[in-house]
DNA sequence: TCGAATTTGTGCGTATGTATC
DNA sequence: GGATACATACGCACAAATTCG
């Protein structure tokens, strides 16, 4: 008989009295060493329950402070699509208001960085030629829920008033509106979403678990010359965001 | 000072070892008694190495016989996008195509079957409605790399020759071409990726390691009526598929 | 054909680090 | 600063899978 592993078996105990109500939403569990003592097994085969309770979300452990129960917190609804694309605002700033959110963003622009491989690559570049490197940090209600890393071909803006994505009088329009001001057309963007785990500097930054999945996108918008023009690392947490692509049919 | 654990020196001596090309794709390591000799090291900190390697796909374990140095696979890309939809064929064999592969299926209908309650609410349907579901197994060049779970409503299609998405004259044709037969025009689909882990079954199905990263997508056709028609769970695995969204822009 | 040896995978205990209160 | 609790690292024992004589 395939008997049950103790650890999954204290697991299903903790599932069940948090189901029944014993402890809800933000409540501290008792210790390891209490519950171990109670349920008549080894400290780890706790500590091995509770991992695999915060993996899924149920849990959530805090250094030096005590075991808890997740809140269920609500998502945020980012929508990926050509529609998002069309109004004059900032697509991110749309998204937020659609949930009845704030949406709001720090970030930071450093001009003449040279392009790392990768993103010579996707931009169509050479490496070490000179991009504008544009780190995000996206916030709703204050609160952060989505990385990003833009990099732009130095060249393409140099000597214009959108160098600067978040800087001069075309501040924070998005890629789009901007490269129109110099008279790029930018006709389609390919987002390639991958499925990874957070990094450390990640999952605090978000505050989220530590090894928490993360769909790590990698965006370019290209021109209607089917030239890159901008390339980003977007990373969306699964554990506070949902992404949604719309898709039209043409027939 | 934050020295470094004896398993991360191990992890990096054995990359640096593939590195030099002391063993290359497919061979098979040493076993951990002699590796851990060699080094000087626990058995364990060299499990736990290994253990980490193998998440990040340079190696790769099999039980009862050896650690492997994993062979590159060359990943399949799909491409989601409506472009993708306005052939006559199927949008799979397409991608298939594209990458030089032959692009097969295998598949599993049952009528009849009572809706989920997860499935009903994305149908628009009440819960215990019948569905037509069918599970697919896509596969490239003869080796899985793709799983679905399709549910269509069967009043929908009921007393059709459309009702078997892979039987009667229309079989195989998709979802669009099929629902275009009975007069429902597909109007837009909306994907919601999420970044998991396989389960066991699915890995041992896709052939991939065991809690391998995958991006399960939610999708949901829609009918210009704003009904959905038909709604899908697609496993995709990243260490077999790279996802391409292609997004056009329209100002 | 079958069973023994080898090798990876899993479960669990202990010691130590480190964050929080 | 001390006590408490979680996080990490490591070791051992055993199960499961494979291989080979």
């Amino acid at each position: 008989m395939p008997e049950q592993p103790p650890y999954l078996r204290i697991a299903d105990v903790l599932r069940q009295r948090i189901a029944e109500r014993e402890w809800t939403s933000g409540d501290r569990l008792p210790s390891r060493a209490q519950i171990s003592q109670e349920c008549g097994v080894g400290e780890n085969v706790v500590r091995r329950a509770q991992e695999l309770l915060i993996s899924q979300g149920v849990l959530e452990g805090r250094a030096g402070s005590g075991t808890y129960v997740a809140e269920p917190r609500q998502r945020v609804r980012v929508v990926r699509s050509s529609a998002r694309e069309q109004g004059n605002g900032s697509p991110f700033r749309a998204d937020m208001k659609a949930v009845g959110k704030q949406g709001n963003w720090e970030s930071r622009t450093e001009a003449k960085v040279p392009a790392p491989a990768e993103i010579a690559a996707r931009l169509g570049i050479r490496e070490g030629n000179l991009c504008v490197r544009t780190v995000y940090e996206f916030l709703a209600d204050g609160k952060p829920v989505q990385l990003s890393t833009s990099w732009e071909p130095y060249d393409l803006t140099a000597g214009t008033l959108v160098v600067l994505p978040e800087g001069g009088p075309h501040a924070g329009a998005g890629v789009v509106n901007r490269m129109a001001e110099i008279g790029i057309t930018v006709s389609h963007a390919v987002e390639q979403p991958e499925p990874r785990q957070a990094s450390t500097e990640e999952a605090s930054l978000l505050g989220i678990q530590k090894a928490a999945l993360v769909t790590h996108i990698r965006r370019t918008y290209y021109s209607d010359q089917g030239q890159p023009v901008e390339t980003a690392d977007i990373v969306v947490p699964a554990a506070l965001c949902e992404i949604v692509y719309e898709i039209p049919i043409n027939r």
